[in-house]
RNA sequence: GGAGGAGUGGCCGAGUGGUCGAAGGCGGCGGUCUUGAAAACCGUUGGGCCGGUGACGGUCCCGGGGGUUCGAAUCCCUCCUCCUCCGCCA
């Protein structure tokens, strides 16, 4: 959420800024401009009579004789007064609740860092890494090597939960967990990260911290019933006592300290998580239908960060780096790009994606995508931080970033580490995780 | 699922209708003392919003929401969370 007073008093540039990534809406910013005038206006006059109100009652409680006719006069007058109040406070509360409903739409402004661009296309390449493989026969995609080596199953897993589904055999689970388990003891052992296990099953409040909510309700599940109501009168009960399937365990981690006001001292940290992630992929009719590249629940360890806003740049680098380290170590060749302004999420000022390269597609494809939020997150969630004793908290800056995501490096593996027999070679970092195991033969 | 109990400032804990944003203690910070430290003593120590260049003023916040009242941390309703006991269970 951007600040509303940043808003009121920058509109024009805030508008410019937004219209780099796309977003344009006259009416909107028109709407938001007067109700933010009006607040105020409601504000003086509200606190105005509550002061007045206050005053006299103060007064009331020094006179002694409480049945006396002046007490009982004064009663009567204050009670229009009180009346009156409330009537005011009435209508500032559906003006700050409008208020809110337009900041919660707008996404966060680019970083003057992030290029120009409208859509993919107009990513920069940043860096390659590694070299392309060369192979002395056709390579093979992920699914005809998984289908060879017997680790997928999309008939079975059809039959259970229909399209978009694995299951995964024999090795292809123990690779999921081998890949999940050297990821988790690279970031805590090597990046300084904290392993935390979380729920994946969180509050409607928890999804709008992080921005999945309001705006992007459909790609969710939601679980109907069995979440706490908290009480918010804006919404009905049953609307917010849903529980959301987590999209990434960035939801999770990153409301942990929603509310909360850390000491700056502690500052930068991060925690990592693995979790299923579950997404409805709406508006994905089509795309990537065949294996396991999009799938509606796939494994996926996270990295969240949380810093200063003067880290912020700088801690995007380093979390970066740290997803990157996983690729290095286990020898996959990738490029980072950095996205432009119209390709970016909802709640970046600057993204940095790292697209392995897919031998069975000729092509880079996105592996991990690593955020600089900004306080625009802290901001929805409440999470601040005192840089330093007796100073006024601030909201703290939120940084997210795959560290990858399981399958697809699932996928990558099996891709580029092929061998024309149809085998797969593991590769050695990931050995250990393997029970010392070499390669993946094909079935007979 | 059933029956009870409780939620107050960083923490502990007092407050049961009126100058209470809230006693007291601990912790934190600053100071006195000390060669240094401890102890002791003194002072200080929440957040949001509105106005003001500022000193500062106003307002709201005692788990969340709503209500009663001239006035609520204190009374009522409701939700949430935690604790104890019973039942059930991976």
């Amino acid at each position: 959420m951007l600040d509303l007073r940043h808003v009121a008093e920058h509109l024009d540039e805030v508008k410019r800024e937004l219209a780099r990534r796309g977003f344009r809406d006259d009416a909107l910013f028109a709407r938001l401009a007067d109700l933010a005038e009006k607040r105020k206006s409601a504000i003086t006059t509200t606190e105005t009579l509550r002061a007045e109100l206050n005053q006299a009652s103060d007064a009331m409680a020094a006179i002694k004789d409480k049945k006396s006719e002046e007490f009982a006069q004064k009663r009567a007058e204050l009670r229009t007064l009180g009346d009156r109040i409330k009537e005011h406070e009435g209508a500032l509360k559906e003006i700050e609740g409008e208020l809110e409903d337009l900041l919660l739409v707008l996404p966060n402004l680019p970083h003057e860092t992030t290029p120009d661009g409208k859509d993919e296309h107009d990513n920069v390449e940043v860096r390659v890494v590694g070299e392309k493989p060369t192979y002395g026969f056709e390579p093979k995609d992920h699914v005809d090597l998984g289908l060879g080596l017997g680790i997928f199953d999309f008939e079975r897993a059809a039959k259970i939960s229909g399209a978009r589904f694995v299951v995964l055999r024999g090795l292809g689970a123990r690779l999921e967990r081998a890949l999940m388990q050297f990821m988790l003891d690279v970031h805590t052992g090597e990046h300084g990260y904290t392993e935390m296990w979380t729920p994946v099953l969180v509050k409607d409040t928890a999804m709008r911290g992080t921005g999945q909510l309001p705006k992007f309700a459909d790609d969710s599940f939601r679980i109907q019933g069995g979440a706490p109501y908290d009480g918010d009168p804006s919404k009905e009960p049953a609307a917010s006592s849903d529980f959301y399937l987590v999209p990434t365990a960035e939801v999770s981690l990153t409301n942990l300290h929603a509310g909360e006001i850390l000491d700056g001292a502690e500052l930068p940290f991060g925690y990592t998580a693995y979790t299923p992630c579950f997404r409805k992929e709406a508006g994905a009719y089509g795309r990537d239908t065949r294996g396991i590249i999009r799938q509606h629940q796939f494994d996926k360890v996270e990295l969240v960060r949380f810093c200063t806003e003067e880290q912020g740049l700088d801690e995007l680098e380093r979390l970066t780096g740290h997803a990157e380290n996983i690729l290095k170590k286990l020898g996959l060749h990738y490029r980072v790009v950095a996205l432009c302004a119209g390709d970016m999420g909802f709640s970046a000022r600057k993204t940095y994606d790292l697209e392995v390269y897919l031998p069975g597609q000729g092509a880079y494809r996105e592996i991990s995508s690593c955020s600089y939020c900004g306080d625009f997150q802290a901001r929805r969630m409440g999470a601040r931080y005192r840089p330093a004793p007796k100073q006024k908290p601030r909201f703290l800056h939120t940084l997210n970033g795959s560290g990858l995501a399981i399958g697809r490096t699932m996928v990558a593996i099996l891709e580029q580490y092929q061998n024309a027999d149809g085998s797969v070679t593991i590769p050695e970092a990931l050995r250990p995780y393997m029970g010392g195991l070499e390669r993946i033969e094909p079935v007979k």
